[in-house]
DNA sequence: CTATTTACTTGCATTACACAAGTAAATTTA
DNA sequence: TAAATTTACTTGTGTAATGCAAGTAAATAG
Protein backbone atom coordinates (compact mmCIF):
# COMPACT_ATOMS: atom_id res chain seq x y z
CA UNK A 1 0.00 0.00 0.00
CA UNK A 2 1.41 3.42 -0.82
CA UNK A 3 0.81 6.48 1.46
CA UNK A 4 0.60 9.83 0.02
CA UNK A 5 0.82 12.95 2.60
CA UNK A 6 -0.44 16.15 1.36
CA UNK A 7 0.65 19.41 3.23
CA UNK A 8 -3.02 21.05 4.53
CA UNK A 9 -2.52 24.66 5.56
CA UNK A 10 -5.52 25.45 7.34
CA UNK A 11 -6.66 28.86 8.28
CA UNK A 12 -9.01 30.35 11.15
CA UNK A 13 -11.08 32.26 9.33
CA UNK A 14 -11.22 34.44 6.13
CA UNK A 15 -9.62 36.89 7.44
CA UNK A 16 -6.03 37.97 6.05
CA UNK A 17 -5.10 39.23 9.43
CA UNK A 18 -5.51 36.49 10.76
CA UNK A 19 -4.80 34.35 8.13
CA UNK A 20 -1.40 35.64 7.68
CA UNK A 21 -0.73 34.75 11.68
CA UNK A 22 -1.42 31.35 11.12
CA UNK A 23 1.92 31.42 8.76
CA UNK A 24 3.68 33.80 10.74
CA UNK A 25 1.99 34.68 13.97
CA UNK A 26 3.81 32.18 16.43
CA UNK A 27 7.06 32.91 18.56
CA UNK A 28 9.62 32.87 16.18
CA UNK A 29 8.81 32.51 12.53
CA UNK A 30 9.15 36.52 12.37
CA UNK A 31 12.49 36.36 14.52
CA UNK A 32 13.76 34.15 11.61
CA UNK A 33 11.95 36.23 8.90
CA UNK A 34 13.84 39.42 10.69
CA UNK A 35 17.96 37.74 10.17
CA UNK A 36 16.91 36.61 6.64
CA UNK A 37 15.33 39.89 5.47
CA UNK A 38 17.82 42.58 7.49
CA UNK A 39 20.92 40.14 8.39
CA UNK A 40 20.96 38.26 5.46
CA UNK A 41 21.35 35.25 7.14
CA UNK A 42 20.40 32.13 5.17
CA UNK A 43 22.13 28.64 6.93
CA UNK A 44 20.75 26.73 10.50
CA UNK A 45 23.51 27.88 11.88
CA UNK A 46 23.29 31.09 11.46
CA UNK A 47 19.34 31.48 12.15
CA UNK A 48 20.65 29.40 15.93
CA UNK A 49 23.26 32.17 16.53
CA UNK A 50 20.65 34.55 17.17
CA UNK A 51 20.35 35.92 20.81
CA UNK A 52 16.91 35.96 21.35
CA UNK A 53 18.15 31.45 21.84
CA UNK A 54 15.76 29.31 19.29
CA UNK A 55 15.72 26.42 19.96
CA UNK A 56 17.05 23.46 17.41
CA UNK A 57 13.63 21.43 17.27
CA UNK A 58 11.86 24.58 17.14
CA UNK A 59 14.02 25.99 14.70
CA UNK A 60 13.99 23.06 12.36
CA UNK A 61 10.48 22.95 12.18
CA UNK A 62 9.64 26.87 11.28
CA UNK A 63 12.32 26.46 8.37
CA UNK A 64 9.89 23.09 7.57
CA UNK A 65 7.62 25.54 7.35
CA UNK A 66 8.20 28.43 5.88
CA UNK A 67 9.45 26.21 3.26
CA UNK A 68 6.47 24.58 2.59
CA UNK A 69 4.45 27.87 2.70
CA UNK A 70 6.77 29.06 -0.21
CA UNK A 71 8.75 32.00 1.93
CA UNK A 72 12.37 30.41 1.75
CA UNK A 73 13.52 27.55 -1.02
CA UNK A 74 16.20 25.08 0.29
CA UNK A 75 19.35 25.21 -1.44
CA UNK A 76 22.85 23.15 -1.27
CA UNK A 77 25.62 25.59 -0.77
CA UNK A 78 28.36 25.22 -4.05
CA UNK A 79 31.17 24.47 -1.93
CA UNK A 80 30.86 22.74 1.17
CA UNK A 81 28.17 20.01 0.72
CA UNK A 82 27.47 20.28 4.59
CA UNK A 83 25.94 24.12 4.27
CA UNK A 84 22.18 24.23 3.21
CA UNK A 85 20.95 27.71 2.28
CA UNK A 86 17.71 28.84 3.24
CA UNK A 87 16.94 31.73 0.86
CA UNK A 88 13.89 33.85 0.70
CA UNK A 89 11.80 33.99 -2.24
CA UNK A 90 9.95 36.90 -3.24
CA UNK A 91 7.01 36.30 -1.43
CA UNK A 92 9.61 35.56 1.53
CA UNK A 93 11.07 39.07 0.43
CA UNK A 94 7.36 40.78 0.96
CA UNK A 95 7.09 40.39 4.05
CA UNK A 96 9.81 43.00 4.96
CA UNK A 97 7.24 45.90 4.90
CA UNK A 98 5.14 43.77 8.08
CA UNK A 99 8.88 42.96 9.55
CA UNK A 100 9.66 46.76 9.62
CA UNK A 101 6.66 48.09 10.96
CA UNK A 102 6.76 45.73 13.80
CA UNK A 103 10.42 47.28 14.59
CA UNK A 104 9.39 50.75 14.03
CA UNK A 105 6.70 50.13 16.28
CA UNK A 106 8.96 48.41 19.26
CA UNK A 107 10.94 51.78 18.67
CA UNK A 108 8.94 54.10 19.34
CA UNK A 109 6.94 52.51 22.37
CA UNK A 110 9.33 49.84 24.00
CA UNK A 111 11.74 51.04 25.69
CA UNK A 112 15.94 50.39 25.45
CA UNK A 113 15.39 48.12 22.27
CA UNK A 114 17.83 48.92 19.74
CA UNK A 115 17.02 51.11 16.63
CA UNK A 116 16.06 49.12 13.94
CA UNK A 117 17.05 51.67 10.73
CA UNK A 118 20.54 51.88 12.49
CA UNK A 119 20.46 48.54 11.98
CA UNK A 120 19.51 47.92 8.87
CA UNK A 121 22.08 50.47 7.97
CA UNK A 122 25.05 48.35 9.38
CA UNK A 123 23.54 45.40 8.15
CA UNK A 124 23.99 46.44 4.19
CA UNK A 125 27.39 47.29 4.92
CA UNK B 1 2.43 38.75 56.26
CA UNK B 2 1.33 41.37 53.12
CA UNK B 3 2.46 39.61 49.75
CA UNK B 4 2.98 41.47 46.76
CA UNK B 5 3.16 41.13 42.86
CA UNK B 6 4.95 42.94 40.50
CA UNK B 7 3.79 42.48 36.87
CA UNK B 8 6.76 41.86 34.71
CA UNK B 9 7.53 41.98 31.15
CA UNK B 10 10.70 40.37 30.37
CA UNK B 11 11.79 41.24 26.68
CA UNK B 12 13.68 37.83 24.70
CA UNK B 13 16.22 40.16 23.64
CA UNK B 14 16.63 44.20 23.11
CA UNK B 15 15.59 43.59 19.36
CA UNK B 16 12.18 45.81 18.83
CA UNK B 17 11.16 43.08 16.84
CA UNK B 18 11.32 40.64 19.05
CA UNK B 19 9.95 42.87 22.21
CA UNK B 20 6.87 43.50 20.22
CA UNK B 21 6.32 40.11 19.62
CA UNK B 22 6.63 39.15 23.22
CA UNK B 23 4.10 41.44 23.58
CA UNK B 24 1.29 40.84 20.63
CA UNK B 25 3.22 37.97 18.83
CA UNK B 26 1.09 35.65 20.13
CA UNK B 27 -1.95 33.45 18.42
CA UNK B 28 -4.89 35.44 19.32
CA UNK B 29 -3.76 39.59 21.02
CA UNK B 30 -3.30 40.79 16.92
CA UNK B 31 -6.68 39.18 16.41
CA UNK B 32 -8.19 40.76 19.43
CA UNK B 33 -6.46 44.32 18.42
CA UNK B 34 -7.95 43.86 14.79
CA UNK B 35 -11.48 43.47 16.48
CA UNK B 36 -10.68 46.71 18.39
CA UNK B 37 -9.27 48.46 16.03
CA UNK B 38 -11.05 47.91 12.66
CA UNK B 39 -14.65 46.73 14.29
CA UNK B 40 -13.97 49.41 17.44
CA UNK B 41 -14.92 46.41 19.32
CA UNK B 42 -14.74 47.15 23.04
CA UNK B 43 -16.76 44.27 25.59
CA UNK B 44 -15.62 40.93 26.36
CA UNK B 45 -18.75 39.66 24.58
CA UNK B 46 -17.80 41.70 21.59
CA UNK B 47 -14.20 39.80 20.95
CA UNK B 48 -15.91 36.63 21.80
CA UNK B 49 -17.97 36.91 18.73
CA UNK B 50 -15.29 36.90 16.03
CA UNK B 51 -15.53 34.06 13.59
CA UNK B 52 -11.98 32.75 14.43
CA UNK B 53 -13.58 31.31 17.95
CA UNK B 54 -11.49 32.54 20.83
CA UNK B 55 -11.81 30.31 23.84
CA UNK B 56 -12.55 32.07 26.77
CA UNK B 57 -10.04 31.65 29.35
CA UNK B 58 -7.76 32.93 26.66
CA UNK B 59 -9.91 35.65 26.06
CA UNK B 60 -9.52 36.72 29.45
CA UNK B 61 -5.98 36.30 29.96
CA UNK B 62 -4.99 38.20 26.78
CA UNK B 63 -7.09 41.22 27.67
CA UNK B 64 -5.73 40.92 30.84
CA UNK B 65 -2.32 41.28 29.27
CA UNK B 66 -3.15 44.16 27.01
CA UNK B 67 -4.27 46.33 30.40
CA UNK B 68 -1.07 45.44 31.93
CA UNK B 69 0.75 46.57 29.06
CA UNK B 70 -1.05 49.96 28.27
CA UNK B 71 -2.30 48.85 25.08
CA UNK B 72 -6.29 48.60 26.70
CA UNK B 73 -7.90 50.97 29.12
CA UNK B 74 -11.17 49.01 31.31
CA UNK B 75 -13.93 51.41 32.14
CA UNK B 76 -17.24 50.37 33.56
CA UNK B 77 -21.00 51.01 30.79
CA UNK B 78 -22.44 54.00 32.12
CA UNK B 79 -25.83 52.42 31.96
CA UNK B 80 -25.59 48.48 32.95
CA UNK B 81 -22.86 48.06 35.24
CA UNK B 82 -22.81 44.29 33.64
CA UNK B 83 -20.71 45.44 30.72
CA UNK B 84 -17.13 46.33 30.69
CA UNK B 85 -15.54 48.36 27.68
CA UNK B 86 -12.15 47.78 26.92
CA UNK B 87 -11.38 50.93 25.39
CA UNK B 88 -7.68 51.63 23.39
CA UNK B 89 -5.30 53.82 24.63
CA UNK B 90 -2.91 56.00 22.08
CA UNK B 91 -0.16 53.52 22.66
CA UNK B 92 -3.12 51.01 21.38
CA UNK B 93 -4.28 53.05 19.07
CA UNK B 94 -0.39 53.14 17.71
CA UNK B 95 -0.50 49.64 16.96
CA UNK B 96 -3.25 50.32 13.66
CA UNK B 97 -0.19 50.40 11.45
CA UNK B 98 1.10 47.43 12.49
CA UNK B 99 -2.07 45.26 12.26
CA UNK B 100 -2.89 47.30 8.58
CA UNK B 101 0.01 46.09 6.87
CA UNK B 102 -0.50 42.30 8.19
CA UNK B 103 -3.63 42.01 6.63
CA UNK B 104 -2.81 44.02 3.28
CA UNK B 105 -0.16 41.01 2.83
CA UNK B 106 -2.49 38.70 3.73
CA UNK B 107 -4.42 40.14 0.79
CA UNK B 108 -1.75 39.89 -1.50
CA UNK B 109 -0.76 37.04 -0.90
CA UNK B 110 -3.03 34.26 0.42
CA UNK B 111 -5.76 33.44 -1.87
CA UNK B 112 -9.56 33.96 -0.98
CA UNK B 113 -9.06 36.19 1.73
CA UNK B 114 -11.52 38.92 2.67
CA UNK B 115 -10.16 42.37 1.36
CA UNK B 116 -9.30 44.18 4.28
CA UNK B 117 -9.20 47.47 2.92
CA UNK B 118 -13.14 47.67 2.23
CA UNK B 119 -13.84 46.00 5.08
CA UNK B 120 -12.55 48.66 7.03
CA UNK B 121 -14.34 51.29 4.96
CA UNK B 122 -17.76 49.03 5.86
CA UNK B 123 -16.85 49.77 9.15
CA UNK B 124 -16.96 53.41 9.37
CA UNK B 125 -20.53 53.66 8.33
C1' DC C 1 -38.97 36.58 41.54
C1' DT C 2 -37.38 33.78 37.85
C1' DA C 3 -34.73 33.78 33.59
C1' DT C 4 -31.23 35.74 31.10
C1' DT C 5 -27.12 38.37 30.17
C1' DT C 6 -22.30 39.53 30.93
C1' DA C 7 -17.80 38.75 32.26
C1' DC C 8 -15.46 35.99 33.70
C1' DT C 9 -13.13 31.25 36.36
C1' DT C 10 -12.05 26.26 36.89
C1' DG C 11 -10.66 21.67 35.53
C1' DC C 12 -8.84 18.73 32.42
C1' DA C 13 -7.01 17.19 27.78
C1' DT C 14 -4.07 18.34 24.08
C1' DT C 15 -0.59 20.80 21.62
C1' DA C 16 3.49 23.73 21.44
C1' DC C 17 7.74 24.87 23.20
C1' DA C 18 12.30 24.46 25.99
C1' DC C 19 16.33 21.96 27.15
C1' DA C 20 19.68 18.50 26.76
C1' DA C 21 21.64 15.05 24.32
C1' DG C 22 22.50 12.33 20.26
C1' DT C 23 23.20 11.26 15.08
C1' DA C 24 24.94 11.20 10.26
C1' DA C 25 27.43 12.99 6.69
C1' DA C 26 30.93 16.06 5.08
C1' DT C 27 35.07 18.54 6.03
C1' DT C 28 39.18 19.98 8.44
C1' DT C 29 43.12 18.99 11.20
C1' DA C 30 46.98 16.38 13.13
C1' DT D 1 44.66 8.75 6.70
C1' DA D 2 42.61 8.49 11.10
C1' DA D 3 40.61 11.57 14.51
C1' DA D 4 38.37 15.78 15.57
C1' DT D 5 35.23 19.17 14.16
C1' DT D 6 31.46 21.28 11.66
C1' DT D 7 26.76 21.38 9.97
C1' DA D 8 22.11 20.31 9.95
C1' DC D 9 19.44 18.23 11.89
C1' DT D 10 16.50 14.38 15.27
C1' DT D 11 14.97 12.33 19.67
C1' DG D 12 13.41 12.25 24.38
C1' DT D 13 11.48 14.34 28.22
C1' DG D 14 9.59 18.00 31.10
C1' DT D 15 7.01 22.31 31.22
C1' DA D 16 4.12 25.91 29.51
C1' DA D 17 0.45 27.50 26.46
C1' DT D 18 -3.78 26.62 24.45
C1' DG D 19 -8.44 24.35 23.60
C1' DC D 20 -12.82 22.74 25.27
C1' DA D 21 -16.58 22.20 28.32
C1' DA D 22 -18.73 23.48 32.22
C1' DG D 23 -19.59 26.44 36.10
C1' DT D 24 -20.10 30.97 38.86
C1' DA D 25 -21.49 35.66 40.52
C1' DA D 26 -23.50 39.86 39.90
C1' DA D 27 -26.63 42.74 37.36
C1' DT D 28 -30.58 43.25 34.52
C1' DA D 29 -34.93 42.00 31.98
C1' DG D 30 -39.32 39.98 31.78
Amino acid sequence: MQVFYIYLFMNRSSCPIASTLDLIGDRWTMVILRDALFKNFTTYGQFQSAPEGISSNILAARLKNLVNNGIFVKKGDEKNKLIIHYTLTNKGRSLRSVILVVGLWGNQNIPNTDDIVAKIEAAKK
